[in-house]
DNA sequence: AAGATAAAAACGAACGATCGCTCGGAAAAT
DNA sequence: ATTTTCCGAGCGATCGTTCGTTTTTATCTT
């Protein structure tokens, strides 16, 4: 699959990750047409992301946020009530969006490898059309209360365990050499990361997600078929 | 090598850590004994990653670091000019033994394979002994002024260009596959940042740092021999 | 169609709390 | 007795948040 491919299928644009936040606040938030509260959230949504992703959730003021959105301070608080809730409402709409791609985007593959390629696709495809969301969930996620914060690292090791489940499942059935899947697990998630850690750097070399979708698909069945992991006398030691 | 060799010839605790912030900042430090100063610097060096890296460096207050570590407002403040210049002190003076002692661990092996090896093991070991230091440098990287930032980034870039040169010159050599030497190592350095980045889970899983290196060794000698980066028909696509 | 009325949305000055930081004097060391 | 170190109340600035008011939009009346 293509990432057009995935774009067209999934539904991530802004609108409709201020529509699940409204889904999911509707009494908390004061406006009574949803048509401007979606506006409205849709501004407040952009401009927290764009400041906070440069200076920190933290460092950003209400009143860097008021001046960045176009709405005054007062009127913003007709759609959070807090400065902190406004980052649990951020992270939860997220979460619950990206859960739900990545179940249904994994549903379709069979056989182990295929099932490895699909998952790191999924992966890459969803943070690269959710990226600026992706970089303010991993490095604001120290800010969150202890209940969000748990919930954040639970849905980081369920990703890391379902890789591990399929490498785990390719070796039972003899198409993966007997290499360790945790570790493989943690190596592939951490360059799944990367993309949308340090996209700035993959944008200015020209990298496409697709070309390095095809790259960590090829490292992972790579490491999977050959057995790199084992550390055995093949290492070079200095 | 192993990480206690490492750790015998490389000079990196705390208390040489305070001694290049001392030698840095003599004459900016107000204390007149470098023994007090030393002793100091250890405390608040100390404190400042303990509470920044749990809550983030914006979010602790003054009073948050007198009260870890033991040193009064006033006091502190006999150390540093800013809030703001404390953080550069401990990101300046971190590049700078980071930097010297990658220049000096990379120094001895001769063959890309090894070279390659030597400078994995090295960052990993590096990033070991000096953990919170690398993950406070991670993520406080925004809060840096212009030129501090850009020095944090092309400290980063250097590390990657490295790896992607060992990689280029045993392509030359026909030691390596003609893989992507540049995607080869921005992965690779994707793997190195998540040994500091989730230590506490791999110390959770008990992974030494030694069986990381090892496992990392091997994916990039795999990759590197096999060529499994180029993203050839081989792949396998949803 | 236009004016009156009510409801909804937007505003921003002002509040108490807390921030980074200073400074005059106390305490400790020499 | 002198120098060095340490202290913490207090300063102005700025923070998140509130709320009485104005502006805009929708609805009703003539």
């Amino acid at each position: 699959m293509t990432y057009r491919q995935f774009t067209r299928q999934a539904k991530l644009t802004r609108r409709d990750f201020c529509l699940e936040m409204l889904a999911a606040h509707r009494e908390d938030i004061k406006a009574k047409k949803d048509e401007t509260a979606v506006k409205n959230l849709e501004l407040i949504f952009q401009a927290t992301l764009e400041v906070s992703n440069q200076k920190g959730f933290q460092a950003m003021t209400m009143r860097d946020l008021s001046r960045a959105s176009g709405i005054s301070v007062g009127a913003m608080y007709d759609y959070f009530n807090s400065k902190e809730s406004l980052l649990e409402m951020i992270q939860e709409a997220g979460r619950r969006i990206a859960g739900r791609v990545m179940r249904q985007a994994v549903s379709g593959a069979e056989a182990p490898p295929e099932k490895l390629a699909a998952a790191i696709r999924a992966h890459l495809y969803l943070s690269e059309a959710m990226q600026p969301w992706f970089f303010f969930s991993y490095m604001e996620a120290r800010h969150l209360g202890k209940v969000e914060k748990q919930r954040a690292k639970e849905g980081e090791l369920a990703t890391e365990r379902h890789i591990a489940e399929i490498i785990r499942a390719g070796k039972r059935q003899g198409v993966f050499a007997d290499v360790d899947h945790r570790l493989g697990a943690a190596v592939i998630k951490a360059m799944l990361q990367d993309w949308y850690l340090k996209r700035w750097k993959y944008a200015k070399r020209r990298v496409s997600v697709e070309r390095y979708a095809d790259f960590v698909v090829g490292m992972a069945h790579g490491f999977c078929r050959n057995g790199l992991g084992d550390a055995g006398p093949r290492e070079v030691r200095q």
